[in-house]
Parts: C-alpha cells; sequence; structure tokens
DNA sequence: ACCTGAACACCGTTCAAGT
DNA sequence: ACCTGAACACCGTTCAAGT
C-alpha cells in the first residue's frame, strides 16, 4: 500500500543520520529504536539496514559526523589558549547534543576523526614543552576533567525521575545544610565559572599556564 | 510444575538485589533484565515487582546499597587527606562493580546515603577554611574530576566492540605518531599515577594542600 | 502475603521476497 | 540496488488468578 511514496524524500545515509539525531534530542537516548526512527522516515524499519549494518553502526557514524563538525584551533596559537579552544569547542558540542552526548562521550571514538581531534589535544601539551609522559598524563588529566564536567552540564545523567527515596527539601536543609546551601552553584548559569576555575587550576598545575612560565 | 521449589532460598529484597549485582557484573548492564535475573534465582520475573517495583527502582535500591557500604573518612584527619581518602574509597568501590558503576555514576543518588557522601566531600572544604561558594565550586570540580577517571578507570564505556571504522595501528602510528605513543600511558598499570598527579594538582590549585598552607 | 502465567506493547535483527 | 513484511527471540510491565 504504502510501498511508494512520493511525497517523501529519498533514503540515503546522511538524511537518516540527521533524523536520528534529532530524534535522539527530542525524545531522548532510550526511545530511540530503529522502528521509531524509521516511522519517522516514512519508512520500513529494515530499510535503514540497506544504509547502515546495524543500530550501532548507525550510531557510531553520528559520532563521526559530530566530531567531524568540531573546528580545530589553529596551530599558531600558544598551546595553552588552543587547549581552551578545544575544551569550549568541546563543551559546546556537548550542550548542543546534550542526549546524544551521554553516548558519544562514553563509546570509543578510534575513528580517523576521533583520532584526529586526540591528535590536536596531545599537541598542545608537546608544543608547550612537556615530555611524552608528561603529555599523557596531562592529556588524560584534562580529559578526565573535561569528561566529568559535560557529563554534568549536558545533565543527561540526571534528568531520569528521581529515585525510589528522594529526600525531602527541609529535611536537607536541616540535617545536610552544606549540601543544600551548594545547591545554590550548581545550576546552568554557574557551569562557565566553575568550569574556568578547575580547567585553569589544571593547566596551571600541569606546566601549560601562558602567563608565568614554569620552572 | 515448578510452583514450588523446596530447594531454592526465599525470594527476598536482599537476595533479589545481591544476585543482580552479580549478574550485572557477570554479563553486563544491557544484558541485565528483569527475566534473566528471574531465571538466575529460580522464580518468574513477575514475582520480582512483589518486592521492588520496577526494574528502575530495584536499581536505585542497588545504588544505595552500594553507596551506603563506603566507609567515610575520620573526621580528626585533615581536610586533604579525608579528601584523598574518600577519592580512594570512590576509586575502589568503582573498580569493585565496574559495570554497574556505569549506572551508580550516571544517575541522581538523592537518597539519604547518598547526601551523607555529598556532605562528607564538602565538610572537607568548608573544614579548610573555604567560603560556601569556593566550597561548592571545589567540590564541584573535585567531582568533575573524579567522575571522568573512574569512567575511564572502569573503563565500562570503552569495552563495546571497536566501531565502525577502526584505524589500523600502522596507520596510528605514522599519522598519529602522538596518539601512538600516548597509549603507553594509558594502561591499567598506569591508573594510579595518572589519577593522583591531576588529583594533587586540583587540591593545591584549590587551597587544599596540607603541606603548605596557602596565603 | 507471595508467586504465577498469559497477555500487551514494545525491541533489534534475519531472511526470503518483492520491484 | 533498494525496500518490504513476516518472523524470531527478546524486552518491562499489567492484570487476573492462584496458593
Amino acid at each position: 500500500m504504502t510501498r511508494f511514496n512520493p511525497t517523501r524524500p529519498a533514503l540515503s545515509r546522511e538524511r537518516i543520520l540527521s533524523e536520528a539525531l534529532a530524534l535522539i534530542e527530542s525524545d531522548g537516548l532510550d526511545a530511540f529504536s530503529t522502528r521509531r526512527l524509521a516511522q519517522r522516515l516514512g519508512c520500513e524499519a529494515m530499510s535503514l539496514y540497506h544504509h547502515h549494518p546495524s543500530k550501532a553502526h548507525l550510531l557510531d557514524s553520528l559520532v563521526d559526523q559530530v566530531l567531524g563538525a568540531m573546528p580545530l584551533p589553529d596551530p599558531s596559537q600558544r598551546p595553552a589558549d588552543r587547549l581552551r579552544q578545544l575544551a569550549a569547542t568541546w563543551r559546546h558540542m556537548a550542550r548542543r547534543h546534550p542526549r546524544f552526548y551521554l553516548w558519544l562521550a562514553l563509546h570509543r571514538w578510534n575513528s580517523a576523526t576521533g583520532v584526529r581531534f586526540l591528535g590536536a589535544v596531545l599537541g598542545c601539551f608537546a608544543d608547550a614543552g612537556l615530555s611524552r609522559e608528561q603529555s599523557a598524563r596531562a592529556f588524560r588529566v584534562v580529559g578526565y576533567y573535561l569528561l566529568g564536567a559535560t557529563l554534568d552540564e549536558t545533565g543527561g545523567y540526571a534528568q531520569g525521575p528521581s529515585s525510589l527515596n528522594p529526600i525531602p527539601l527541609d529535611v536537607l536543609q536541616r540535617e545536610h545544610p552544606l549540601v543544600a546551601q551548594a545547591g545554590e552553584f550548581f545550576v546552568p548559569e554557574q557551569f562557565d565559572r566553575t568550569f574556568e576555575l578547575g580547567f585553569e587550576v589544571l593547566l596551571r598545575g600541569l606546566g601549560l599556564d601562558s602567563g608565568t612560565s614554569p620552572d
């Protein structure tokens, strides 16, 4: 009956990917299924398999596409500034695709596009004069921080329905005043300042501060 | 037929939780289902619902149980040492339950047990003389770092089948020598040293160093 | 109170078949 | 080459029924 739908644009790898990303951002990662994607595309679920061999491959392609869209910093800039820019680009990407970011951040991206980005980050440490070992460790340390920060900022994980025994606000204020009072600084408006605080501490402590040369 | 199985221990909240954790660690989070858990317990899937109202509640109870088993540091110790101990306890817990940790780390734990732990961490900053705002931001910064580090260390996310276009090792070495060379420091044997490097940088930079008092 | 079995509305994917 | 439909082996959960 609907075996040919003239109003529907032809299926293609690209169209499937962009609709997939839109569906994930609108309905969430958990609700993303090949069947729902097909419905949105106006085709059968199985038609997708002609363009992507599996759901996992589809998501991997999406990772590649999103990573590939990130601009790399100008190599003529100083290493610390390049790192600041890389962090800003990364956080911007995470904020743009908050729900998909959970998948992207928690899966290995060993594609050419992913490695290109890793190389740009590692290059900053090398150019700042760190040894191979220092560079590798600093890369990891900064990566840990950036990963944790973006996961919190996108909030993908904390959105879920609050759990079985959510502590009532008045109890929280009475028994854990420190926790209650800290909440004021955990809102999105504070993300940038908090992120910068830790990021600058790390750059300085790792010998990347561009202002005062470490000796 | 199997409506009564005398060899099977009685079902209970505790037994369900401990088998659930064992199943998650042996087969992974994705493979964890109420049906498979029931099979392991020797009952019907629906029997679980008499003890936990849903799969999400069951997992939340598990979070609570694991968090509750973590020892809090002696308040008489110096704040920086308490933070070191809290980080060690946290990383130990993550390593003990690497697959469940992915769920624990990425879901809100606003139960009394979770808040108790948050309070212990925040107390370190307050006791070190930081202001409310400084404490809140330092808490967030250290938490970002710890979250990113443990997610990497448990490797829960990186275990998946390598993606669609894994870059071949020889290409990696030729085109991205920095990335290839850094790999040597990304192995489990290096986790402790790398973690400490960044953690100590943060403690010092945030004014928590117990050796030299920040002024 | 505790457990069961059938049923409902979903999944990802295989496979043979259509054009 | 591109798409379909039925089918398979799964999900979490509801509901009425058993003891």
